[in-house]
DNA sequence: GACACATTTGCACAAATATGCAAATATAAG
DNA sequence: CTTATATTTGCATATTTGTGCAAATGTGTC
């Protein structure tokens, strides 16, 4: 395994390893349409200037993909992605290679 | 989901979410057997203290299990335990709450 | 264009983190 | 008990990261 790919791997998991972030991730999870910063902000008591940069950097991650909506922009998890890479590390890891 | 609960999860990440740290936890997939720390210093270019430390950080997120050997101290994946936080993350993120 | 609202960015700062080195500790072997 | 080896700890330090506030930017509405 390539360094390149431990990298991507550790930003991935970094991304989601911060309270705020992952509380954003969560509150996401039980959002059936895409959420603006704006009522995000109500999941984490921070300012709102700070989740505009959580956001981005879960985005930057791929956790989360992101809309233009008139002056708003929309936010939604890319269920699959995260899905599938966790998962790929699990069975990465529990597999004891023989 | 509490606070706590989030704390928790965010921590396990956060612990797999650095590249030396990810390192050490992909050299000890790959292993069979318990390895010592001097052993495992091989896979990052970093002082044997900063292992040490590392170790230390993964064996308290529960991503390792630590055993004494005489004057050594074995590490090991605790596969089961790492394979199962991360899929239950994954089935929550997963399932789009109707 | 003027205004309101949503979001981002620049700046400053405190706290957390990763790191190396030297010293301390633990323990096996002689 | 002395020595050698493995690991941890104390200390100093550079870097990264999370944060708030104020200003800037983008965009819809009047």
């Amino acid at each position: 395994m390539s360094d390149i790919q431990v990298q991507d791997t550790a930003d991935f998991l970094k991304a989601l390893g911060e309270f705020n972030r992952l509380s954003l991730v969560y509150r996401l999870c039980d959002c059936q349409s895409p959420q603006n910063a704006m009522c995000l902000c109500d999941c984490c008591s921070v300012d709102a200037s700070v989740v505009s940069r959580h956001l981005k950097t879960l985005v930057q991650a791929g956790v989360l993909k992101q809309e233009k909506k008139g002056r708003e922009r929309t936010y939604s998890l890319d269920r699959s992605r995260v899905a599938k890479e966790l998962r790929e590390l699990a069975d990465r890891i529990e597999t004891n290679i023989e």
